[in-house]
DNA sequence: TGATTAACTGACCGCTCGTTCAGCGGACCG
DNA sequence: CGGTCCGCTGAACGAGCGGTCAGTTAATCA
């Protein structure tokens, strides 16, 4: 029992560690980004010597992996408990913007990490270890959304079309929204920016042909 | 007079081996991204020696940057063409689009070179050089672009709302797509995904109220 | 308190990359 | 045809990186 007691507060010590590591990792790749974040500062913001990342992590790459993946995960937890629902298109839409912004917002850090796993550079050996982590997480979030999109289109809610493509440009012009929140000093209040982004997607942006008569 | 003719003679020379060397570096970095392409290679796909890079450009960054520009400036001159119209601003949003999928098309190579511009890494000497270069590009196309909506508000086509944030939402969910497309093997046909953008960012993709019933 | 262990350290190693420069060879001139 | 020039070459260099490991420190035990 004491053993026991005793192994998990190593456990938490050890935790701790990786933690704090990763941390570091997370503000050093903001700061500098990837390719230019070296072991030796992250070892420096982390309060610890070089050697002593490599008593937990293999390797830069495996660091910077679970780095992103925590992070990673974190996310898509929020994006997946605001589609859980049943609620409208519309309502999933606004709850899945308000979790992105809040996650940006509270970790400001992270989006530079977030842009380098979009968008995975090195050569193929780095590339295939990325594609491991990055591709199947990003790839499961435009299917979670397209899920959601050919569900509102049974339901009526939205126009039939390919939900794969809208999905992409969905998340994609949403997240340059939510990064140039970031990387605003004074980002206006998150309705603002929830409002635009809905109406957009859902209504468009043209005046109603009710309001001005067109025709093709 | 023969000395002029000679002179150009030589820098007609000198132009294509500073092309040469430009393409080189686009092919490079599209394989291997952009932290990963190093001088060698580039030098050996250009077929001339390490050195004789350095006899064109003052160093890897000046290579780099002068490449970016040579192509993102051949861009901006065709959306710019495109947006020149006086047409509606469904109409140019469409030839935007054309122009910009044909780009990608035709630069298959550019759109990675693209990319590490768009959200540049770096310590801040390297940062701010970029920034130079980079950031006012894609400023001055989120602004020209900021330009069509507003004077598409103003003749009352589009709803009023933030221009610049919408310019940045359209170009980047647009440009999502089009790199899509660059990533696939076969896409589907341009008036497809110029359909589905177009439609979507001037409708919405909601069902109207009056349609509603059908989906039912 | 001395012995044992385990976490931690940071100088060091090998390597890669950007950059340099002494020298090569072909074109052109006298 | 020898001399001069100049674009070009690629071996060599130094900086800086990721990764290692012999040694230090500190906590624990007998």
């Amino acid at each position: 029992m004491s053993e026991k007691a005793s192994r998990s507060k190593e456990e938490v010590v050890q935790e701790y560690r990786v933690h704090s590591i990763q941390d570091a990792a997370m503000r050093v790749i903001a700061r500098k980004g990837m390719g230019a974040a070296t072991m030796q500062e992250i070892a420096k913001e982390a309060g610890v010597a070089k050697g002593t990342i490599y008593l937990y992590f293999r390797d830069r790459d495996e660091l910077v992996e679970k780095t992103f993946e925590r992070a990673i995960s974190e996310l898509h937890r929020r994006v997946d408990e605001a589609l859980a629902t049943d609620a409208r298109f519309e309502e999933k839409l606004r709850a899945v913007l308000s979790a992105e912004i809040r996650f940006f917002q509270e970790n400001r850090e992270f989006f530079r990490l977030y842009l380098s796993f979009r968008y995975p550079e090195g050569n193929p050996q780095q590339q295939r270890r990325q594609k491991r982590t990055c591709q199947p997480q990003y790839q499961a979030r435009v299917r979670r959304m397209a899920d959601s999109l050919r569900q509102a289109m049974a339901r009526g809610e939205v126009r039939d079309g390919d939900p794969q493509r809208l999905a992409i440009f969905i998340i994609e012009g949403s997240n340059a929204v939510i990064i140039e929140r970031v990387l605003e000093d004074a980002p206006p209040p998150e309705e603002s920016d929830i409002n635009l982004i809905a109406q957009t997607i859902l209504h468009g942006i043209a005046v109603r042909p009710t309001d001005q008569r067109s025709g093709m």
